[in-house]
DNA sequence: GCGACAG
DNA sequence: ATCTTGTCGC
């Protein structure tokens, strides 16, 4: 995948904030297409604080079609260094290089990640959505902003997540019973659409199916 | 102002 | 990440 270069990488912290705040308006622009995606594939984003990898699945039968795995430079992610609300800055380099290595087409990304449900309102899955030009979804399994009512306990149950008066995403039971999942919109897709993706994608599981290929790869080996 | 704070 | 509890796989 090729992908966009709008900025540097190695900022500051106050820089960054001020790219962040930059880049989401056009995340903003991109929200208002809101037509139903039927992909064909989809692929799943995780980082942990060795590496990044990405895996392409199939959404016929949930196949594992491609995967790519890329190593974290030493001194990036570390504990110390790590800074809630500008984790793209922390992780986005490796996870891009990951994605230029995948050959097979993509028509949609989950990231282990916030979308606009973020401070600035450009999470790492809105970011690099934005950067890659592909619809993309956050899927966290805890709030960095905003507020929720508990849905209900059956599956696709959910509720919005406020920030003031906006709505950034949806606290989503992705399977009945189980704690809820965090999705909200990355790029070119509404609260709704994001939605539907995550239950499109975890049935059987909580975790939509492609994290749950990519997450092993970025922490095994 | 203080604490919490995606991975 | 790290900690705890609830998720997940047998």
């Amino acid at each position: 995948m090729r992908c966009q270069k709008l900025h540097d990488w190695e900022v500051t912290p106050e820089e960054a904030e001020r790219i962040q705040l930059s880049l989401a308006s056009r995340i903003q622009r991109s929200l208002e297409s809101r037509a139903p995606i039927r992909p064909s594939t989809v692929a799943g984003a995780v980082v942990s604080a060795e590496a990044a990898a990405v895996a392409v699945l199939r959404t016929s039968d949930f196949a594992m079609v491609e995967a790519q795995r890329v190593e974290l430079p030493r001194p990036v992610a570390t504990p110390m260094h790590y800074r809630p609300g500008l984790m793209a800055f922390a992780y986005g380099p490796a996870l891009l290089r990951a994605f230029e290595l995948v050959e097979s087409p993509v028509d949609v990304v989950m990231f282990r990640a916030h979308g606009i449900a973020h401070p600035r309102r450009l999470g790492l899955a809105a970011h690099l959505g934005l950067l890659l030009g592909v619809p993309s979804v956050g899927c966290a399994d805890k709030l960095l902003c905003g507020e929720h009512a508990p849905p209900g306990l059956e599956r696709g149950e959910w509720t919005p997540v406020r920030d003031g008066d906006e709505i950034i995403g949806a606290c989503l039971r992705t399977r009945g019973g189980a704690r809820p999942l965090f999705v909200s919109p990355g790029y070119a897709l509404s609260v709704e659409g994001s939605v539907d993706l995550a239950l499109l994608t975890a049935s059987r599981y909580r975790m939509p199916e492609p994290l749950r290929e990519a997450r092993p790869l970025a922490e095994g080996h």
